[in-house]
DNA sequence: AGTAATGTGCAACAAAGTTGCAAATTATTT
DNA sequence: AAATAATTTGCAACTTTGTTGCACATTACT
């Protein structure tokens, strides 16, 4: 069965509204990631900055998106997988970023490498995040 | 010899000032990394806002110090190994980030691990930040 | 010491993000 | 299905963060 915005919002004990019906559609359509300024730009003739920064933060608090680290200080939003919203969250993969189009993708398949830390340090999460060219632009 | 801040200035053509001064000899006391608002912080009463941005953005651009990027889209600024600023600039490194008491290092010594890229995908660049909890915390 | 080049501070602005509160929408109860 | 309770939204006002132009000050060069 191909699961609705709908169901994943219901999944994750949230009301549906406009709002975060379309936001969520956003993410589904998009192939890579989104910046906050894209989906302001993409739906701010319908929804408030305010609305869509909250819409946000509660997306990111209940795992169904997760944000992504990147050099030059944009947070970007990405939908997490199927299992992750199923209730045990990790988005320990890799991300791309494309020089050329700055397309963010989510390398899923991609299995993040062991790092050895120094004595004392306890890893939690890891993030890598790779900048080059992608299949595209090439 | 030890490598006075002068120097360094020196050595990438910028003229020797109290502010880039200050805010080198700053990278040069800290352990970790800082972020701008740091920095404001321990001399903001000396300096003005738009010198540190400024200051940090031609520090950059010279490969004195490089950036760091973080999760929750801040970002931080680390000073360069005495190899970069040589001139071959390379921040291949990883970088951790303190749960506990939120304080950046970077393991210099431990190497990116390599990444298997999809076909198509061309690596330039990798930033690493592992979070979880430092040696003096836990 | 004097001139050219560079850097700094101020002001004004732009962008990004936050908070409180009333109105509107969604969910729940009867 | 209507009424109430619980959430969510939009507005306004504000804070923080970062940028730009320009006059003045400082540093470097001869």
């Amino acid at each position: 069965m191909a699961t609705t915005v709908a169901d994943i919002l219901k999944a994750n004990n949230l009301s549906i509204t406009d709002s975060r019906k379309s936001i969520l559609e956003l993410f589904k359509l998009s192939k890579g990631a989104l910046a906050h300024a894209d989906i302001e730009k993409k739906s701010s003739a319908q929804f408030d900055r305010v609305t869509i920064y909250r819409t946000l933060q509660t997306f990111v608090d209940k795992g169904i998106i997760h944000t992504i680290p990147t050099a030059d200080n944009s947070v970007l939003y990405a939908l997490c997988k199927d299992d992750c919203s199923a209730g045990h969250h990790h988005d320990n993969h890799v991300h791309f970023i494309c020089d050329s189009c700055d397309t963010t993708y989510c390398l899923d398949h991609v299995t993040i490498p062991s790092v050895n830390l120094p004595e004392g340090f306890t890893q939690k999460q890891t993030d890598v995040v790779v900048s080059g060219v992608c299949k595209n632009c090439e």
